[in-house]
DNA sequence: AAATCGGGCAACCGCGCGCAG
DNA sequence: CCTGCGCGCGGTTGCCCGATT
């Protein structure tokens, strides 16, 4: 069974908000704080879904939101944290004061991501594109093998694209030291450290011990980076269900094949 | 002037997590 | 421990509007 919706959407007002609706949402926050937004709309005499007014306070009628363009400051904190922690906007965020998720993550995917291509970057992996592809015909020539990756430098994968995780599939409960060896250098290291070093602070994330491993440039949301190839180190890796299995199985594959087509295609670059 | 295209951005959707009962 | 609920998050969609043909 799945999860009921918040609310009616027969009966709830969608798509762009009025200035009087946003001055009713304005003077219930006012006066009553944000929080429980499911009863907000009928205090505040709204047709709306609950979470439609708090995503429509926390990215626009919230005080001290900034609605004009990004300095170029902001920009090089937005690009050295994404090269830091991916795509978690909210922690990104939470660096730029009035600015919300959805602003960095709009400015990113329409602006910052083209600039830093156009100069020659990857987005992705923030590395010159040329290694990049240079990179994936490695891997197109290379047996796609756990082992046979560590000879992959490490600070080929970035931590939202990590390369494919085999071991998780095949059971293999951990890597090698020596494929640990192989591995030493982590070049999202330095980069947290210059970050946290510039403003002598940690990245926030809900819970102490996230804190701890977010300090040690590691995801614990999405566990990539157990060692600093994203191959996950260590702990139960293998599924009990011949169901997931069998997805993990195909996923691996559909992982090869994208590879080998990027190979194929590197002539576009 | 009209049609089409494409960028930018606000809003929506679905999922995961934490917490209270 | 289990379940339901509220909230926050990241990814995606769709609308608006200026540029181009």
């Amino acid at each position: 069974m799945g999860r009921p919706p918040c609310c009616d959407k027969s009966t709830v007002k969608r798509g762009l908000w009025t200035p009087e609706e946003d001055a009713k949402l304005l003077a219930y926050t006012a006066t009553h704080g944000s929080g429980n937004w499911t009863s907000v709309p009928k205090k505040a005499g709204l047709k709306r879904c609950g979470k439609s007014c708090r995503l429509r306070w926390t990215n626009y009628l919230r005080p001290n939101l900034k609605h004009d363009g990004f300095t170029p400051e902001e920009d090089e904190k937005i690009i050295a944290l994404h090269a830091t922690i991916g795509s978690r906007w909210s922690v990104i965020a939470k660096k730029l004061p009035g600015r919300t998720d959805n602003d960095v993550k709009n400015y990113w995917n329409t602006k910052l991501s083209k600039k830093l291509y156009q100069s020659g970057i990857d987005p992705i992996t923030h590395r010159p594109v040329s290694h990049v592809m240079e990179t994936i015909r490695g891997l197109q020539n290379a047996d796609v093998h756990c082992g046979n990756l560590s000879s992959v430098p490490a600070s080929t994968f970035s931590p939202i694209f990590p390369q494919p995780q085999l071991g998780r599939a095949h059971g293999e409960a951990s890597c090698s030291s020596t494929e640990k060896a192989a591995s030493e250098f982590k070049w999202t290291d330095f980069l947290m450290e210059s970050l946290l070093s510039s403003d002598g602070d940690t990245f926030a994330t809900g819970s102490d011990n996230n804190a701890a491993v977010v300090d040690h440039g590691l995801d614990p949301s999405a566990g990539f980076m157990c060692d600093a190839m994203g191959v996950p180190c260590g702990g139960d890796s293998s599924s009990s269900s011949p169901f997931v299995d069998a997805i993990l199985e195909q996923e691996r594959e559909l992982v090869s094949k994208f590879y080998q087509f990027l190979g194929d295609h590197s002539d576009l670059s």
